[in-house]
DNA sequence: CCGAACCTGTGT
DNA sequence: ACACAGGTTCGG
């Protein structure tokens, strides 16, 4: 589900309700998503303090005072969302966050439930060498790097199709299905397009349009094309500015062209066949 | 490189 | 019944 701009908004939302905070405890709902497993987990956690929550391609990382970290991924259907005392557990939820200092004068949000409906999301506790390894891992964060950086990412393998180039997180981090086809449509590049078929400028062209598509999704809370909601529950509202994701058979708002969805890599792919050459 | 796998739910 | 869903990893 959730790309950079969705994960970024729940980042933020964690870390500001969050950020200094101890965990009080865990209760694990369901196991065998979580690493250590089981009461291993609750023991890693219970009692760490929140030093603060950030982001880094889609993975949320609670860094914990100690310098040990919990790294989160929502996958398609996690969620991270913040409950009242009375909020009746739900069949998807994998576990509930106590954390000390919140009390129910603190607009009413007590707990913080994780839950994911198709259960591909993990947490998972690292020392701070991992963290490191993980941190290292990725390609550069689209929104705090040069166009010019992103585009020299983008030459090679020269056979790749630009559409899986994108969706690879060791080339840019934090891109996914949605994002991809948005960013190609306002370069006006096909998903199909080889790297080596790019000029220069089209590269840059299209690194633009990526931190440009980013930029704007994440002013609007992200895109709830499904399941999405942030930590508060609620949907992002970039929906309605998408010019092609999801709209098969509906006309392009540039040139009123029907819109096309074929398959890469098993991902759904949508583009406009007139403006994206 | 491609397909399958991990899962559950929803829409046609 | 079948296709499809914001992701990633693994095997062939």
């Amino acid at each position: 589900m959730p790309e950079l701009p969705e994960v970024e908004t729940i980042a933020k939302q964690l870390d500001k309700k969050l950020r200094g905070r101890t965990i009080k405890s865990v209760e694990l709902l369901q196991t065998g998503r979580e690493t250590p497993q089981g009461s291993k987990f609750v023991k890693a956690v219970e009692g760490k303090k929140i030093e603060r929550i950030t982001r880094r391609a889609k993975l949320l990382i609670w860094n914990f005072t100690d310098g040990s970290a919990m790294l989160a991924h929502l996958k398609m259907t996690g969620r991270f969302v913040f409950v009242d005392k009375d909020y009746q557990l739900g069949k998807h939820d994998r576990a509930i966050f106590i954390f000390s200092g919140l009390r129910i004068a603190d607009s009413g949000l007590v707990r913080l439930v994780w839950s994911d409906v198709r259960k591909f999301g993990f947490v998972k506790i690292v020392k701070p060498a991992e963290l490191v390894d993980v941190m290292a891992c990725y390609g550069p964060e689209p929104l705090e790097s040069q166009a010019q950086e992103l585009a020299d990412r983008l030459k090679s393998p020269k056979t790749r199709m630009v559409k899986a180039a994108l969706l690879n997180q060791e080339v840019i981090a934090g891109v996914g299905n949605i994002y991809a086809d948005e960013a190609l449509h306002r370069a006006k590049l096909r998903p199909t397009r080889r790297l080596g078929t790019l000029s220069i400028e089209d590269r840059l062209r299209l690194a633009k349009e990526i931190k440009r598509v980013l930029c704007e999704a994440l002013k609007q809370g992200g895109t709830s094309a499904n399941d999405y909601v942030d930590a508060s529950g609620a949907k992002g509202k970039f929906l309605d500015f998408l010019r092609v994701y999801g709209r098969k058979g509906e006309r392009c708002r540039e040139c009123g062209t029907e819109i096309k969805r074929i398959t890469i890599g098993q991902r759904g792919t949508h583009y406009c066949p007139k403006c994206q050459i």
